[in-house]
This record gives structure tokens, sequence and C-alpha cells, in this order.
DNA sequence: AAACTTCTTGTCATCGATAACATTCTGCTC
DNA sequence: GAGCAGAATGTTATCGATGACAAGAAGTTT
């Protein structure tokens, strides 16, 4: 900073004002520094700027599973947002439920001086090893709580599920989650059952597995015919999947026999046998809108309309009009 | 610090010799600081030292489509090994090939004053913007190229698949690779390419699509059989599952008119119908590898042996042997 | 016990930016 | 053109760690 400022003829106060975009300085000495700037390719110090300011321009984001579905669109939503604003966003994964890797990429956030955290917190017990953190910056537990009481995509998408299978005429109906200590498994599940409830149906069975094909595939196995079950809203496509495959293994015929919708809309659920019906949730929207939160919170600025993420139907051919 | 050294009655820089690790302090001495530094939950300010030192423990990733199935792995298994040497890495994820985006991350990464910088340059293009940047930095520009001359893993993949194949007795065989920009296709396809011919096969027939299910469809679509093709090596599994899908929609059988092997393992691919046969490669170790080549470097400790990521030859139902 | 070596600890300046305060310069009024 | 308000710029001290050097303490040798 110095060398720019010989060179412009100028203090370093003044490079210093003109970099954090101080008004008040004379056109013309504005110019000659801006050209000593770019003469000598100068960039601020990161470092003596945060030492100084104690500012960040830096926000943590903690992210279980973070290469999951859902989570990786969500951080990527969020990374471009915060980019935007000019925050970067140091992502620290954590896998499965590691209590000690959690206070470390806390601790690691708090000697990088993040402005902000955002935890991408899906289970139960990992949101409590984050909650019980007394922390000095501001921090976003749970994205979804940004949405200003709105649904969450968890809870849109399972509306949009449930209508479309009573719609479909069916009422005895099976729900396959995920597990019970995840937040959008439960949020998923409640908002089915009631609509499902409220729409004339019946909860007829109920299975959990853990997001893999693998689960789902042994859901499948204990899927019971003699339900009647008519329809199913399997919690993810992965699962969906392994849960199709047993059934046809078994006999049954999707959607002959049972329709299936998923949720997700991962890549290849257009290219199974037969092709997945499910949600398309936008995970990156929630991302933005979590980001978009906690940056007005470190900014001190009023938050804007909470925009609330959207969900689509995606409608193929693993469910059909109940016979 | 200095909060830490009154309270334990010594200097500063005694306090911060004890923290960076020097080992000629007195026991006495010692416990006092250790004490205090408990006492007060000192944490050392990182601006500061970076500062001072210029030397941070920090990584940066560049990272092209970071969710996708082998990069994500890649950088799940970069991270944990860097963590492992106590750096932490920062990652930037850049989708498409958007210069500007990784313009921009490098600028960060300068400005962050990271100790190395591993970019997972999966194109042509992408790799030249990379190589084109001076930097004062240790930099690892593509993570096969730390293997020190071994293969790579999509070469061992690739091996593995033309060798599975000809096992089974096929010879006249096909080819679906990735976009002909990609460094990892090139290498599945040479690889493969060869291995096939050394073993007295024919690639009868190639396509290439762009890594989704979608475009293998597409494949499946210009599929002519009257090539009597009786295998296909399909570079992802996510195009082998939309390849395998039209050619079900067309009538032919998998693997009764032709197998089908894939690349990658993802977790749908045992729940396909046919469950997939297909290659599972350590993206993790090869993350790992690299990182540990760039440790190397910026520590100036000498490499150590150079590890080979492997790979898996998993075998399902959708390949046979020919009639 | 003096002289000398080695080990431990302390002092001071510094990294690059900025907050707070001080000063100089402009443009205006009368 | 003197006086003055307000704008533009400069000075100084500081954030928290550490490198280089200095000094004091402990141990060794003769």
């Amino acid at each position: 900073m110095h060398d720019v400022a010989r060179l412009a003829g100028v203090s370093a106060q003044t490079v210093s004002r003109l970099i954090k975009g101080f008004e008040g300085i004379r056109p013309g000495t504005r110019e000659r520094v801006e050209a000593a700037i770019a003469e000598l390719d100068y960039r601020p110090n990161q470092a003596a700027r945060l030492l100084r300011t104690r500012k960040s321009k830096r926000i943590g984001a903690l992210a279980h599973e973070m290469f999951e579905f859902g989570p990786a669109r969500l951080l990527r939503g969020a990374a471009n947002e915060a980019r935007r604003s000019g925050y970067s966003v140091n992502i620290v994964g954590v896998d499965g439920d590691d209590e000690l890797a959690i206070e470390e990429a806390f601790r690691s956030f708090e000697e990088e001086q993040v402005a902000g955290i955002i935890a991408v917190t899906l289970t139960d017990s990992m949101r409590r090893v984050v909650e019980r953190r007394p922390l000095d910056v501001p921090i976003i537990v749970d994205p979804a709580e940004t949405l200003g009481g709105g649904q969450t995509i968890s809870q849109t998408g399972a509306a949009m599920a449930a209508d479309h299978l009573l719609q479909l005429g069916h009422r005895r109906i099976g729900y396959l989650g995920g597990p019970d200590g995840w937040l959008p498994s439960r949020e998923r599940r409640s908002q089915f059952l009631a609509d499902v409830r409220a729409g004339g149906g019946q909860i007829v069975a109920e299975w959990s597995g853990d997001w893999t094909p693998a689960s789902g595939d042994r859901a499948g196995g204990v899927f019971d015919p003699s339900a009647n079950i008519t329809a199913v809203f399997v919690a993810n496509d992965a699962m969906a999947i392994g849960f199709i495959h047993r059934l046809f293994a078994r006999g049954f015929d999707v959607p002959g026999d049972v329709s299936v919708i998923g949720f997700d809309d991962i890549a290849e659920a257009a290219y199974m046998n037969p092709p997945l019906t499910t949600v398309r949730p936008d995970f990156e929207a929630e991302g933005r809108i979590a980001i978009g939160a906690l940056l007005a919170e470190i900014e001190h600025h009023p938050r804007g309309d909470f925009a609330h993420p959207g969900g689509e139907l995606i409608v193929r051919s693993s469910t059909a009009s109940v016979r």
C-alpha cells in the first residue's frame, strides 16, 4: 500500500480510503491512485485488514453430508449468493455424527474470524452440538428457519406428493421415510401424513431407511401386499429406486400394483424403469435465501421479503390412477 | 497473547515459542504458560500470524463441478488428508467453463495467501486458464499428475473394464465416452481402446455424451444393431443408465443382446435392472495422494512413496459371456 | 572460583491496513 | 483579501504475532 501511495504521491491513508469506497476524494487524486494501483497490480492484504478491523468477508459453512444431493445443491446456491455480495464461503464438511469434527470446524471458524456461520444441520444430534455452542457471530443453524414461518421445501414437496397421489384416486397409502433423527425426514413425513388424511386417505404402512438405495431395497422386502396399499411416497429418489427394484423382484408391478413417487429428481430418475414420478425441490434457492438472511444479520440491514424456495412435481410413469 | 504472558509471568515471546512447538522451554515455565492459556481460553490470532509470517495453513481448492460424483469424492479425500496435517481447505466451486470464476477464485486464493493450490481441472479449457496463471505458491493442476508416472484411476478402471469384457469373450466392442475436452474421458478411452485391441478385440463403435443419463439415452438411440456389437463400456454409470434405458425401449436385452459395463459404482448401480456391472474407482485416495504431494512441496520435505489409488471391478448382471 | 559455553528468556521492530485525530487546502462570503 | 466552514488529505498509534538480536541464568571446565 505504501508503494502505491508513494507512486501516486499521496499518503497511505488516502489509498486506504479509496479502496474501501470512501467518496470524498478529489477526482484528480482518485485517478492518480487508481493508476498507481493498476500499475503495481496492488492487492490489499486481507490479513492486515482483518487484524485491524476484525471484520472478515468470509462465511463459514458447516455442512453435514455435503455431497448428498440436497445439501450439495443448497451449498452451491449459498456459495453463489454469498459470492454475489462479496463474501467467500469456507465449506467444512462433516460426515456422520462426528461431534469432534463439528467442534473442530467451529474452532477453525473462530480462528479465521468468519463474519457469520451457516450450519446445514440435518440431524437432531448435530443440531444439538451446534446449538450448545456460544458464539459471537451471527449463525443460521437451519436454512429452513430463515423462511419466516413459510413452508420448507420438504413440506411443499411432501404436499405435492400427497396431492398427486390423492388426485390419482389413491386412498390406502404407504410412506417410506429417512431416519427419524433427520429433520427433513420428519418434515416430509408429517406434512405428507397430514395432507393424506385431510384428503380422505389413510396411511396404511410406514417404513424408514437411511436414504440409500440399499435401504429402499430392504423396505421393499418387507412390503406387505395384503395391506392393499396402492401408492407409496418415498422420501428420496435413491430409496425409491431400491424400493421399486425389490418390488419388481418380488413380482409386483409399478405402477400397476402400486404407484411410487420419489423426492429430489436426481438425474437418473427419468431413466428408470418405469421413469420415476418425483418432486423436484429447489435446494439452491433455499441456500440463497439462507445466505440472504445471514448477510442481512451480519450487515445489520433489514431482511427483505421472505422468498420461498419452490418445488415442482415431475410426473412420469411410476404413478398411475388407482384401478 | 500478552494477557497470557502477563498471567504466566513471562514475555509474549515465550508464549509464542511455546505455541509453535519450540522445545527449549524449562518445564516449570511451560506449565505456567500452558495453565494461563487454558485459563484464558487463548486462541492465537491467525490474521496476525499470517501478517507476520506470510505462511498460512490453508489450501485453496479450485474444483470444477465439485458436486459431481468423482470430484466430490476426490475433494473429500483431499480435505480430510489436509486436515490431518493441520491444514484447512478452502473449496471454491466453478461450474461450467466460467473463466471469470476461475480468475476470481485465484484472486481470492492470492488474497487469502493460501499455502498451496490444488486445481481439480477436468477439462482442457479449464486447465489452460489455470496454467497460464503465474503463481508464487505450489500448485497441483491435476491430481492425476501426482501419481509419479503411475496409472490414474481412470486408466486402471478402464483397464479393468477391458479385461472383464475380453474375459467374457467379447470381441466386437463399443465405447460410450464423456466429452472430448475432458481429461478423464480421454484417459478412459485411450486405455480402454488400447487394451481391447491388445486383447484381440476391436472397437466397432464409439459415441460420446456429456456424462448425463440423458446423453446416455441419446447414445442408445443411435446404437446400431447391425454392427454386431456384443459389449459396451460406458465411461460413467449415469450415462450407462440412460443408455440401457434406451436399449430396452428399443427392444434389446442387456446383457442378452449386449453387455454393458459402467464406471463409478454410484449407489443406485446395484439396483438397476439389470444390476449394473461397473468399476469402483477410489477417488478419495486420489485426493489424498494429491494433497500429500502438495504438502510435501509446501513444506519442502521429500515426497514419500507414490501410492496409487486403486479401483475395484464390481461384477453384477449387466455383463455376460458372449453367446 | 573465574571463565566460558550453552540454554532460556526478554526486548524491539515489523508485517499491512485502518481508526482517530490533526492538518492543510478550497471555495465562498462579506 | 481576510475570515471561515467544510472538504480533502496527512500523521500517529494500533491490531497480535514473530524474527532477529540481546541479555540473563545455568551448567562445565580448569
